[in-house]
DNA sequence: GGGAATATTCCC
DNA sequence: GGGAATATTCCC
């Protein structure tokens, strides 16, 4: 035994004692080598094990060996299992050899649960979804307030154009009521014979000029009669 | 000793070792009953330990007590903390008293480092946030959707706007247009001598009359002269 | 065969 | 004094 700084102290009890030639009548090695066998229990727990840990149970020697991955071999003959009382059993492990302590350092207890990389990744997975939240908030905020200034903006938009509507509306009163006025104006004026070369023109600055069912927006009912170019 | 079944079995051998007349010489109850003293480490731990325990270190023993949160009593003698080699150590615990063995399942060992909890609550919280998060992003497309629907109606409001203020201000051209016409129409025709009791009235569906700088956005530049009635 | 609590060891 | 790995026990 070199390594005795890695290896676990099961593993090299476990080692030693079924090499130890003296211990053969209650475990030994396989034919090949491979594997160990228990001969015995009863004897072997309350004699071999308390020599090398700290009790005396067959139970938690194998406890320990299923810790480290160590797998029973099972003796099937002509198809049904042997299951008998007190007969030997064989345990096996890939890296558990008779001659071979190097291997030893190979075999690696299991993890009781693994919490502590679970628990690790846990933690950065929270940082990230916490960071995450967070910058989703931020971002909500600043949309909720765009969102208000829009509100505001578009409520404000919707009372200019109530306003407008309602001038505009206004507006066509005022120009009915003046185009009315005039028509009635040149009706009663209309014996005087005030005659001239091209209808009376509104200055409309160099720019086409319009006729009277142009300005009003509703279409003129009787379209001959409404020529009048003002 | 009733309650075998809930009491961890370091505390009730520990109990009974002090308890036991036997060990006095190595391990007592204080003159209190409060608090037990170990006399001479080396014998008791060589000796007395291996009958209780699977052990013979007083490492261990103390690992145990701080474990189940039992406290070094400090023996200070003249303001000095008294450090003699092999002299009596003394630990106490609220729950640990001479003939009370049943306060001991008051005692309770410290989990080794409550990672169970963590991780169950760790996992609670990471569904909770997770819940949250997608509870955030919904609201967001939702509001991102609305904030793309209020853009929407905000161009189209700016542009009814434009459209309705390029309508009025051509409608305030013609209204112009139409008084000046008016206003040199009946120039020409003063001398007509057309007499009305009453300035000419735009039919106004009953409501107040308004003057010509009423209708007018600008303000009249010379009032006395524009106070013809339309 | 293995989960989980307690016990022992090792180490800071 | 206590963290953490290994060992032992108890239990499913």
């Amino acid at each position: 035994m070199k390594q005795n700084s890695n290896v676990p102290a099961f593993l090299t009890k476990l080692w030693t004692l079924v090499e130890d030639s003296d211990t053969n009548e209650f475990i030994c090695w396989s034919q090949e080598g491979n594997s160990f066998l228990v001969m015995n229990e009863q004897r072997f727990a309350k004699e071999i094990l308390p020599k090398f840990f700290k009790h005396n149970n067959m139970a938690s020697f194998v406890r320990q060996l299923n810790m480290y991955g160590f797998r029973k071999v099972m003796h099937i003959d002509t198809g049904i299992v042997k299951q008998e009382r007190d007969g030997p059993v064989e345990f096996q492990h890939p890296y558990f050899k008779h001659g071979q302590d190097d291997l030893l350092e190979n075999i690696k207890r299991k993890v009781s649960n693994a919490r502590p990389e679970d628990t690790k990744i846990k933690q950065e997975d929270l940082s990230n979804i916490l960071a995450s939240v967070q910058n989703v908030n931020g971002k909500q905020e600043s949309i909720d307030s765009r969102l208000n200034t829009l509100k505001r903006d578009n409520e404000g938009l919707w009372r200019e154009i109530s306003d407008l509507r309602q001038k505009h509306s206004q507006q066509q009163q005022i120009i009915k009521k003046l185009i009315q006025f005039i028509v009635t104006f040149v009706q009663k004026n209309r014996i005087m014979g005030l005659k001239r070369k091209r209808p009376i023109l509104l200055n409309n600055n160099g720019k086409k000029p319009k006729y009277i069912h142009e300005i009003y927006d509703e279409p003129p009912l009787e379209h001959n009669k409404v020529c009048v170019e003002v």
